[in-house]
DNA sequence: TTGTAGGCGTTATCAG
DNA sequence: CTGATAACGCCTACAA
């Protein structure tokens, strides 16, 4: 019938080769095969001559679900992250998959929307595939996702957020410390009357509160802030300084949750002929790839997000191997950069 | 000693519930309640309820290795793509991995960084995880690594590219067609001689053909260009120009193989103080999200990369689920979007 | 609608 | 260094 339905002329299905097979070409038993394929050194290179050479010629190609159903290893990462077509996170996971898999492990992702709803299903989801480790982004996680993490007993990471007391590893850095070094940063330069553009996301929350802590320090308290639903887009950020103009209140600074939102306030500012920073400073978060570049040049935040995903997939690595990790929490730290826009 | 090995106050291991447990717990057997988890509507709606309350009670989790061992459906699918930390591939894979997600696959990623070798390497190791799919970026694969796939008999869809004699199925567009377009909506606005800031990607050459044949119908043959090594950075951009001023040579239109090495080219045309489009035109590709809202906005050639993704979702599931595929070759075409940089 | 028997392809374990 | 045996946890096939 149709080309490739792995039957030959009679029509009769051609199982996939097993080690079996390999076992029978090569003249070997089939534990003796897999030791050569799996564990080299145990096994007289002569043998591993005759393995591979069976290898090429049944084409063998090693079935991962009976080995990890009995060996209870899958060498699969479960990674659940917001989204990745935005490169906030983009970068730490690609940072992440490469590390895997340099170091044989693959990595399925679970892209959650923002929503801990999603996250939880889809981590319990993914626990059927018994994942010898997990990455998670943040360190709020629904009760009864935590519980079955917990009872699934295998190395967990979270990241992008900091805690003293994660699940079990976490590579991270404060939000709240960024928010006040934001405020100060901003005070410091003489700025006096804030407004927010703000995406409505746990982790720029933590930020806004650090922020208002700087803040009130100096008394300063009366604070416009516009929300805006996630994922935050340019267009989100023009709208905000749309809506902050509109209320006729006087603002010398604009904090924004995001270099995105950033981008857009002042590409508003700037049709509207309000000179930056001079008349208004506007400051993003993340020090995406365009920030630099945009014109002018974006004041903002630098978070490391590939040191991020390299040093999770390692702490991760080693703990599933058994290596003893140094230290299971690790802040990676933070930025300010100072740019033309404030 | 540690927290949380699984194991009991006298450190005895406990093992994981499985469907036996479950059974044990609800009186019934355990192909009954494989049943009532995995086909609802062949079990009578109290044995469901039993069921469930059985797998509260236990906290069983499925062990989709045991149950693909044997059912021979894994419910993932391999999606080997360059790479994720950009926005031309990121887009595409959130959209599969959201469709694929919503219809019940778990999606494994592999990134091969623009390697022939790297894509062979990960897809084969891959296959020992018995995917019921693979997406695969492009057309052109290792002939090594078309016999494992033809071999491994699962349906295979390619993107982002276009032949009428794909693997199996396709949907993606065509390059060279693109750079005819490109090509002859340049000339239709008037210019003349041309220049290339071009990634050193083989669809990025193919879209190069393109242009070529286009310019060269109208005799333009002499055309500079200068081959950046992949990924293309907006800094490539930016040198890319600085080198092709430095041959001085004149030009009046610059395409660029990516919407960033567009952005970078008119970065440091616009510090040159070089007008644009008056002096100097420049095109680029992708239509990424920047590409409208830089200044000046970029002239540049859509392509629908969320569309690719979902259909290249649901066709590989309506495949591997048996249902008849209209269309196993779908070309989504593109669109060259007028801005103010041409 | 539910149950019985058997095996999926591999590795742990123990023995040579 | 190599091998025999027994699981691993589930689902297919068939039967009741």
């Amino acid at each position: 019938m149709s080309k490739n339905n792995n039957s030959n002329i009679l029509n009769v299905k051609i199982k996939a080769p097993t080690l079996e097979d390999v076992a029978r070409v090569s003249g070997l038993s089939p534990i003796t095969v897999s030791r050569a394929l799996n564990n080299p050194q145990k096994v007289k290179k002569q043998t591993i001559e005759k393995v591979k050479n069976a290898v090429e010629l049944t084409g063998y190609i090693p079935n991962m679900l009976a080995g990890g159903l009995v060996s209870k290893r899958s060498k699969l990462i479960a990674a659940a992250v917001p989204q990745i077509n935005n490169t906030m996170f983009a970068d730490t996971m690609q940072a992440i998959s490469d590390q895997l898999s340099q170091r044989g492990y693959h990595m399925l992702l679970c892209l959650t929307s923002y929503s801990k709803k999603m996250e939880e299903e889809f981590v319990s989801a993914v626990l059927s595939r018994r994942p010898d480790g997990i990455v998670l982004t943040g360190i709020n996680h629904s009760p009864s996702l935590k519980k079955k993490l917990l009872i699934a007993n295998i190395p967990i990471i979270e990241t992008w957020d900091f805690t003293p007391t994660p699940l079990d590893m976490l590579v991270g850095f404060s939000h709240e410390k960024i928010g006040e070094h934001i405020g100060d940063f901003l005070l410091n330069k003489g700025y006096k009357q804030f407004a927010m553009i703000w995406g409505d996301d746990e982790r720029a929350a933590l930020r806004l509160r650090g922020i208002m802590h700087s803040l009130s320090k100096r008394n300063i308290n009366d604070i416009s802030t516009h929300l805006i639903p996630m994922p935050a887009t340019y267009e989100s950020g023009r709208k905000g300084l749309q809506y902050l103009l509109s209320l006729n209140k006087k603002f010398d600074a604009i904090i924004c949750s995001s270099d995105v939102l950033a981008q857009g306030a002042i590409s508003e500012a700037t049709k509207r002929k309000i000179i930056i920073p001079q008349e208004l400073a506007i400051m993003g978060f993340g020090d995406l790839n365009f920030a630099k570049q945009n014109s002018p040049a974006i004041s903002t935040v630098f978070i490391d997000k590939v040191y991020i995903g390299k040093l999770a997939a390692d702490m991760l690595v080693d703990s599933i191997e058994g290596k003893t990790i140094a230290n299971k929490i690790i802040d990676v730290g933070f930025k300010i950069i100072e740019r033309e826009t404030t």
